[in-house]
DNA sequence: TCCTTAGTTCAAAGGTTATTGAACAATTGG
DNA sequence: CCAATTGTTCAATAACCTTTGAACTAAGGA
């Protein structure tokens, strides 16, 4: 019941920028990364889009190299391949979530959050 | 008689990942940055596929706002926008580049190059 | 002027991507 | 067992991407 992931030698360059330069996956790795530590599942990303959408893109970073996905029961469990990826291009990931923090146009995670009654 | 460019604060990261993800154009900006400081015209990428194809990717690059290209008589003459990708995304082209230059996955410019005979 | 060189534009083909809703599977809680 | 929760798979669609060859423009040299 484990999902495919790519070994670290097996992610490719171009693989990943090309999965990055999504609005969608990337508001997703920005997140990821501002909670990094904290395994999130799926449904955080609501906001993004459509559950049979999420799936697709959360597949697509994860064949892609750039999170990892544990299965936990129903959840899956999705961290960023931090390690991995440092070691493979270092320095890409920490100066594409730096830019991407500071990009107003990314769709944010979280905007549709429930507010506590005060 | 000069092209279209996107000025500094209207390149987009999302974009500018997505078309850094294609290999073809991922070679181009390699071989730019190997010879950084020196103009190159369109030709010298042709190992990288037919004239109509490069002038495709060219314009991608150009329009994301990755390269520049200064119109000189029939030729234009192409640089990286370094100083602008590095203020908008510090640190991105660096790590990209030096990614890049590791990976052997990549397409070659000067692989069919004229050998001198001795 | 005529030819060559350097690139672009166009239309077409074939492939891939993002998105959706409906149906499905699997685990968990009552 | 039944129902709710999590997420995947499938088929369809519309949009976009890459690549090609043929036709074109514009500048430079003989």
């Amino acid at each position: 019941m484990t999902l495919p992931h790519p070994t670290a030698d097996q992610i490719s360059l171009p693989n990943v920028l090309a999965v990055l330069g999504d609005p969608t996956r990337l508001a997703i790795v920005r997140y990821l990364a501002s909670k990094e530590g904290v395994p999130l599942n799926c449904s955080q990303f609501l906001d993004l889009g459509s559950k049979t959408n999420l799936s697709y893109h959360l597949a697509k970073l994860r064949e892609a190299g750039v999170t990892r996905a544990e299965v936990v029961g129903t959840s899956r469990l999705i961290t960023l391949r931090r390690d991995d990826l440092d070691a493979r291009f270092p320095g890409l990931l920490d100066s594409v979530i730096a830019a991407a923090v500071d990009d107003t146009a990314l769709p944010a995670v979280g905007a549709n959050e429930i507010k506590i009654q005060a």
